[in-house]
DNA sequence: CTATAAAGTTAGATTAGTCTAACAAATTTT
DNA sequence: AAAATTTGTTAGACTAATCTAACTTTATAG
């Protein structure tokens, strides 16, 4: 299995993700290349058995491309951990680094920063680490949007990780594991104004709320 | 650059060291390719400038594909002093991971590594790790088959790190900065007895002692 | 100084990953 | 239902890295 064809994978299975159905416009728009390249990709999965594919029909991740996906994504989310806790990246710095590292093949690396971290069950973006089968078990947190005023939650990981998400956090002084109290909504934009350990209360978008997973404490 | 040429690079580099001219067949025995793979290969090094060629002539790296070489040579030894200092692994072990961790293009993580280590001088097995413009400062040790009787030297490098030698050495308990006291040198195969920090003399082969560099203490 | 052997070259093929241009099928809009 | 748009396919080309087979040049050994 080559570098790319593991970006590929794990492009599809991102994109299983969030839709049921994959088209091969949306996996080349995330892959940055031509339509003609990834058909020539899927056919080529195809044959490994790591999706399932037919003219002018959606792809399929089978369980096999699944399960090979999810362990370049636990190589990819060990090493995001191991770069923040043990070489002092910030969790915006992390991604990039670890798109390359995840396609080392020496296994022996990544086992070793798993015993050092302890086995760890998320990222520094809250998304949990595969096992080394390949089994992922996700919590299910709701967006700080559905919470209602007056309560009080912790935020234990993102919808969508992107890089300006990350740095706006960090202005507001904002991480995993912050607890913060609902003041009130706003009905007409849908923003909420929080307290947490600042002094001031802080206003959030309804945009930015609906990317903080919380849950109750 | 591509990984495939980095290595050729990295190969062709290491062989300047010991030889002046560069066979195509030694390079191809190196990289483990046929004679024509490595014809094609170091015709398009030549048209990047990295190496110097002219049919049935021997090799010779230029001033920019020395430079790069060190540079990758750089990325590697930075990476084997990180992984036995801060990741536990013994100096036996972080060649090969260090083989794959060298082509990583995040210049980032190899900075941080740096600095965490404290500008190391030399990597696991004594050699020394070029600088950001790679040059590369080698202090010139003596191999400890050159001592005399009675003298009390410190291993400070190794001619060729195999991984038989450093296990061999790890039975031996003898590692970088180990200080031993030549004891006696047998005049018919050369070898040498030795005393250091263990309670029974230990006898050396001279083909042992010829890849020990050593400084006197 | 010829005859082997070793080293190096060329030609041609293969696989992976990519592209553009041209066309076809499916979907959406009017 | 026809037209227009989007989506997907095919054909053909390119680069990088590799190979085998056949040949040539250089070196070595009688
Ligand atoms: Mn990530
Ligand atoms: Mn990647
Ligand atoms: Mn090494
Ligand atoms: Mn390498």
């Amino acid at each position: 299995m080559t570098h790319t064809k593991e970006n590929y994978l794990k492009a599809i299975y991102h994109l299983d993700q969030n839709q049921e159905k994959i088209s091969l416009s949306e996996l080349g728009k995330k892959m940055e290349v031509s339509m003609p390249t990834v058909n020539s990709m899927v056919k080529s999965l195809q044959e490994k058995d790591w999706v399932i594919y037919q003219k002018y029909q959606p792809l399929q991740l089978t369980t096999k491309g699944k399960q090979k996906a999810a362990l370049i994504i636990r190589k990819h989310r060990l090493t995001e951990m191991f770069l923040a806790q043990y070489m002092g990246f910030g969790w915006e710095e992390v991604h990039e680094i670890a798109e390359e590292i995840e396609h080392l093949q020496v296994d022996k690396f990544f086992d070793r920063m798993d015993e050092l971290l302890g086995y760890p069950a998320v990222d520094p973006h809250g998304s949990p680490i595969p096992d080394k089968e390949g089994v992922v078990v996700a919590k299910s947190y709701v967006p700080l949007s559905e919470i209602e005023v007056g309560v009080q939650v912790r935020i234990c990981s993102l919808v969508k990780s992107s890089k300006e998400l990350l740095l706006y956090l960090n202005r507001k002084e904002i991480a995993l594991g912050t607890e913060l109290k609902i003041e009130k909504k706003e009905p007409f934009d849908k923003s909420i104004l929080v307290r947490y350990q600042r002094p001031d209360k802080v206003m959030l978008s309804h945009e930015v709320a609906q990317l903080l997973l919380v849950e109750l404490c």
